[in-house]
RNA sequence: GGGGAUAUAGCUCAACGGGAGAGCGUCCGCCUUGCACGCGGAAGGUUGCCGGUUCAAAUCCGGCUAUCUCCA
């Protein structure tokens, strides 16, 4: 049975059964910051039973992609050996919200394996968690008791997903392959980890809600959570050695044996580990995750690591990955379009991403040998920092060390890696210390109301003192805006009668407390009891000009999709009072008249007075609608979703005017690139415009008086007064010369002669009337290539400071030092230089006669 | 969020705290029927940004920004 075609009855089967078909989520947990990647089913629905808001439906159905690479369930190490393990793959779940529990779910389950996948009734064991009674009874009904296995927590306890949620017991549906595979062992059963029983389905029963600090609760509504994974199922029924081998998978091993000249039979591993990886890749980026160099992106740039260091092997030498992606694509575009929508650019990301990737291998070597030089054995700081600081590969240390006959040191590696992850543990948790004054036993998280109204009376329930001394204080409500999003946190005054606090910034924290960060005006720390009544008032000039940025923010982003085009993707912001900055990824080239036509259109719908309109809805309705949502915060069950006029919409949590026509003016300030595919604008509103434009016209209207001309032609003027310049600098340079020459013959007509050795030196000395040293340095270069043994000694005036130089000429280099002897004159000169050449400041106050004299002295004898 | 590394000419990179360089590329000239090669010459730099130490900073110190990399 064809794998679409299993997926398609699973879904009609529950379908029939009142179950609401819903539609796979992003691999990108959308409600879930503790989760890194959509690792199961489950995942969308978790809220579903841990909370009591309302349900649209109580039995849902699904066929949900799913990552398993990074977090706590990672099996990207995995990947290659077994044939049952997948960092990407579907499952098939169905689900209740305090509906139906055990016996439908059992029911249901032994019904569709039986009557629609036509699994014969002999091959099926089951296993259920030991303490779970209720299920083997279940079970009995349709099982003999001898294929009904108790297990233990560790195989039979489901859960959670992530840190905290849902879990509770499960019950597994094991396919049985026959004796002839066993392990032998008299006590083989599901469970044990032998070839004999493959486990394809797993029924949880959400009965408890696991707490941070671990304890459980029971669940609000308790209810069915199963997965039955499609590869492995689809195994199963193809009847074929390992998930592989399906239908699925067959179409992308053959592309690579096409690919590389190799065969499956010829290296399983590196096969299996391209096949399992280039789906998990194509599928990551599809859901808009990019490689980069911290979380997810992180997560995804190791997966194609993997794949492309699994080719290595076939000695391609050149990006390959990227040419599996569109059988992918072709095979899975029906049933996930936004793979189809984003073909190209999955294409284009793999192949920059492998192109970077195979660089670095080849840069590897040199750093290599850099780094371990000719030890025999290299030591595990060393391997650690070729691993850590340049990121070269483990095994591509070990494939370097073989060749070259080196050993490394994984043991001592280990204890590195070992000390850095306990660093990274510790640190992270820790962050700016705030040292507690006062909090109230009941920490709720602070209500915010300042999206309407800029004042509001507040209930003080903590103060701390930060480490950087200014106070943070927190009420039970505030109108201030914490930083997020990329909007600065709000300014302004918090007062009563006794007491007066000036907030310069307002940050929050993951429990949502909100602080008010400042100085105290009027009043002492000491006398704030838990419990204070006072006003907050937000600064509302300074709100006012943020919201301009921010609701302009809002057009500059629709504005580059409709001119660049919609893939460009917003990859930070900064929304400040005095101007804003968008960065975005961006894989085609941005002309200057481009950037004007942006600049224009946002000026457009400034001019046209477009109301601007905040809607709050589930974010899964705002998606629906057309929203576009960034995940850079976390977002909430509720979101508020701003749309401008009928053209843009936007999940944010920002602050926002009523009316583009507020923002008046608008105009970028520049224009980079700050990296590969990523671009920056920035921007400045109203205000900071108008003072702008003056500042600019005033400065262009003195350059205009001082060249003597008008606006038109200051450009073509300025350019030939830069040409003048240029061509009379050559004629400087021209006169210097000749100056310096003839001053060279001057000084060349009256030398010193010092005896040294009974060998001649001659001395030239001399004071110049040159302000650049490179002028001076010439003229002892020209003096020291004719008289090669000369010593030249000049001084200079730069900025009142007496400088000076002593060059040493070529024929007595050996015996004469110039850096000896000025240290030799330490009280009287300082500088430095090389042994030829040097250059410094002479003190105040020294005589030039006796600095000769003190340096004829040194010649004769030093 | 934490650690390590990097930022110099259009590109790849040099330069013990002392007068900013090489190779490739670009432009001009020569050679050649033309191309490639070869030869000669030139242009090209706020040494990422800000501050500090110093007589002197690309170099040392601090901060910022960006990139690479490992960990969470």
């Amino acid at each position: 049975m064809e794998s679409a075609k299993i997926r398609e009855l699973y879904l009609k089967f529950f379908e029939s059964k009142e179950h609401k078909i819903i539609k796979s989520s992003s691999l990108i947990p959308l409600e879930d910051p503790t989760l890194l990647f959509t690792n199961a089913g489950m995942v969308q629905f978790k809220k579903f039973w841990a909370t009591d808001i309302s349900l649209p439906y109580k039995r849902a159905t699904s066929c949900q992609k799913c990552l398993r690479a990074g977090g706590k369930d990672s099996d990207l190490e995995k990947i290659g050996e077994s044939g049952k393990h997948h960092t990407f793959f579907e499952m098939l779940g169905n689900f209740s919200f305090g509906d139906y529990f055990k016996k439908e779910a059992i029911e249901w389950a032994y019904e569709f394996v039986i009557e629609k996948l036509k699994i014969d009734q002999e091959k099926i064991w089951v296993s259920y968690f030991k303490d779970d009674i209720e299920t083997k009874e279940i079970w009995k009904k349709f099982l003999p008791e001898s294929r009904i296995i108790p297990l233990g927590e560790k195989d039979n306890f489901w859960g959670p997903a992530g840190d905290t949620g849902p879990c509770g017991p499960c019950t597994e549906i094991y396919y049985d392959f026959g004796k002839e595979r066993s392990c032998g062992r008299t006590d083989c059963k599901p469970g044990c980890n032998c070839d004999r029983f493959l486990e394809f389905w797993n029924l949880v029963f959400p009965q408890y809600d696991k707490q941070k600090d671990g304890s459980l609760l029971p669940l609000k509504r308790r209810g069915v959570d199963t997965g039955m994974g499609l590869e492995r199922i689809s195994r199963i029924l193809q009847e074929v050695e390992t998930n592989y081998d399906i239908d699925l998978f067959v179409p992308i091993i053959k592309k690579i044996e096409q690919i590389t000249g190799f065969t499956y039979q010829q290296n399983k591993r590196n096969f299996r580990i391209i096949a399992d990886h280039i789906r998990g890749i194509v599928f990551a980026i599809g859901d808009g995750i990019l490689p980069s160099n911290e979380g997810r992106g992180y997560v995804l740039r190791r997966i194609i690591r993997r794949a492309v260091f699994g080719g290595l092997d076939f000695n391609l030498k050149q990006p390959f990955l990227f040419n599996l992606s569109k059988v992918v694509i072709e095979e899975m575009k029906d049933i996930y379009p936004e793979l189809k929508e984003n073909g190209k650019m999955i294409e284009k990301v793999i192949y920059e991403e492998e192109d970077r990737f195979l660089y670095l291998i080849s840069s590897s070597r040199k750093i290599f040998f850099e780094v371990v030089k000719n030890e025999k054995e290299i030591k595990g700081e060393k391997i650690f920092k070729l691993y850590d600081t340049y990121g070269i590969p483990k095994d591509l240390i070990d494939e370097l060390s073989l060749k070259y006959n080196k050993k490394p040191m994984w043991d001592e590696f280990d204890k590195y890696m070992e000390k850095q992850k306990e660093l990274s543990r510790a640190k992270s948790k820790i962050g700016m210390k705030k040292k507690e004054i006062l909090i109230s036993d009941k920490i709720l998280s602070s209500e915010f109301l300042g999206y309407e109204n800029f004042s509001e009376k507040g209930k003080l329930v903590g103060v701390y003192q930060g480490e950087d001394n200014f106070y943070y204080l927190v009420f039970d409500k505030t109108v201030f805006y914490p930083e997020k999003g990329g909007q600065i946190g709000d300014r302004g005054l918090i007062y009563n009668d006794k007491f007066k606090f000036k907030v310069v910034d307002t940050q929050i924290d993951e429990k949502g407390l909100i602080y008010h960060i400042g100085n105290i005006l009027k009043g002492e720390i000491d006398e704030l009891k838990i419990g204070d009544e006072f006003y907050l008032n937000v600064d509302e000039e300074f709100r006012r000009s943020v919201s301009i940025n921010h609701t302009s923010t809002h057009l500059l982003h629709y504005a580059l999709r409709e001119i660049i085009g919609k893939e460009v993707r917003q990859a930070g912001s900064y929304v400040g009072d005095d101007k804003l900055r968008f960065d975005f990824v961006c894989f085609v080239d941005i002309g200057n008249e481009q950037i004007l036509k942006i600049e224009e259109m946002v000026c457009e719908k400034i001019f046209e007075k477009v109301p601007v309109i905040v809607e709050e809805m589930s974010l899964n309705e705002a998606i629906e609608k057309g929203a576009i949502a960034l995940f850079t915060e976390k977002y909430g069950e509720i979101v508020r979703v701003v749309s401008t006029g009928t053209f843009h919409k936007e999940v944010c949590g920002g602050t926002h005017l009523k009316n583009t026509g507020d923002i008046f003016l608008f105009h970028i300030t520049n224009f980079t690139t700050i990296g590969k595919n990523l671009k920056r604008i920035e921007a400045i509103t109203y205000k900071k415009c108008l003072e702008y434009f003056s500042k600019s016209i005033i400065i262009l209207k003195n350059i205009t008086n001082l060249l003597k001309t008008d606006q038109e032609r200051v450009l073509k003027r300025t350019e030939k007064l830069l040409e003048e310049i240029e061509e009379k600098e050559k004629i400087i340079e021209k006169y210097a010369n000749i100056n310096i020459k003839k001053i060279t013959d001057e000084i060349l007509k009256s030398p010193q002669i010092i005896l040294r050795d009974g060998k001649e030196i001659r001395f030239f000395y001399h004071k110049v009337n040159f302000e650049k040293k490179d002028y001076v340095a010439k003229i002892s270069d020209i003096i020291a290539e004719q008289i090669k043994n000369s010593v030249i000694f000049l001084i200079f005036e730069i900025e009142n400071k007496k400088q000076f130089i002593l060059k040493i000429g070529d024929a007595i280099e050996d015996e004469i030092s110039a850096i000896k002897i000025v240290k030799n004159l330490s009280n009287y000169i300082k500088g430095g230089g090389s042994e030829k050449f040097v250059s410094g400041v002479i003190e105040k106050g020294i005589n030039f006669d006796f600095l000769i004299n003190e340096i004829r002295k040194n010649l004769e004898n030093g």
